[in-house]
DNA sequence: ACCATTCTACTAGATCTATCGTAGACAGGG
DNA sequence: CCCTGTCTACGATAGATCTAGTAGAATGGT
């Protein structure tokens, strides 16, 4: 549960190995915009492995790579750090920020609540 | 409204100034952790200034420094970028990892509840 | 067996980041 | 008027990041 950080460009990779689980160098590069060498592809790969951050296999001639970080572990450190910096360490504020940023509509608005009543309905019992 | 983005310690930086209003390089370099060289601090601004992000006033011999982007922009530029990458663009999917991540204890859920409620209840009109 | 294609390994340069030192301006105390 | 302390200007270094080229291995078709 360490810090997980990553650079954009980084993120960007990342991001696709999340999506589908693992991929090859010619298949993160076709996901990603904007469009990049293969060699460029393969660097920020083996950067990331050598932090830790991915893994491969190779698959006939070709490495596959894979994410060895939960995507829910970087948005977890993602958010603390952002909280931290730029909200005072307060996700509450986070929080009223986003619902009155307008960033929703109204269906969201609702399913959101609909969420938070079952957070807080089930208080009693639940644990 | 355009793009808004910090290096770590730039953002150190403008928190302090944020807070304050402005400071001089002593204030900023007083309130910062760990401790950095004076003239470190001073980098960082000149660095902040050149990209636009602060101005500075001479005090008497001293400058004294001043932001010139809003904290809420950075807060909406950082969680843009944010939800972007980690969220796969939904704002309404990093509201429910806040939600359900047991970051916030049940007060702070009833008092968004009652955010919630508040926009909701109003919504009727308009959009 | 050969050639074109596709990979990885290695290398490299340009730019950005983080940190700080030294030099010179200047102001206030004695 | 000189010394001491504070400030900015300028320069510099180490490391990270971003991007990509070249070389060489392997592979599959003919």
């Amino acid at each position: 549960m360490g810090d997980v950080t990553f650079t954009e460009r980084e993120l960007d990779v990342m991001a696709v190995l999340w999506e589908r689980g693992g991929a090859t160098v010619a298949e993160v590069r076709e996901a990603m915009l904007p469009d990049l060498a293969y060699t460029t592809v393969l660097t920020i790969l083996r950067t990331l492995e050598e932090k830790g951050y991915v893994r491969h296999e190779a698959i006939g001639r070709a490495y596959r790579y894979y994410p060895r970080v939960a995507r829910d572990d970087a948005r977890a450190s993602a958010l603390r750090r952002l909280t931290q910096k730029l909200f005072a360490g307060s996700t509450e504020r986070l929080l009223t920020h986003l619902v009155e940023e307008r960033d929703l509509d109204e269906a969201e608005l609702e399913r959101l609540r609909r969420l938070l009543d079952e957070r807080l309905g089930k208080g009693g019992g639940g644990r």
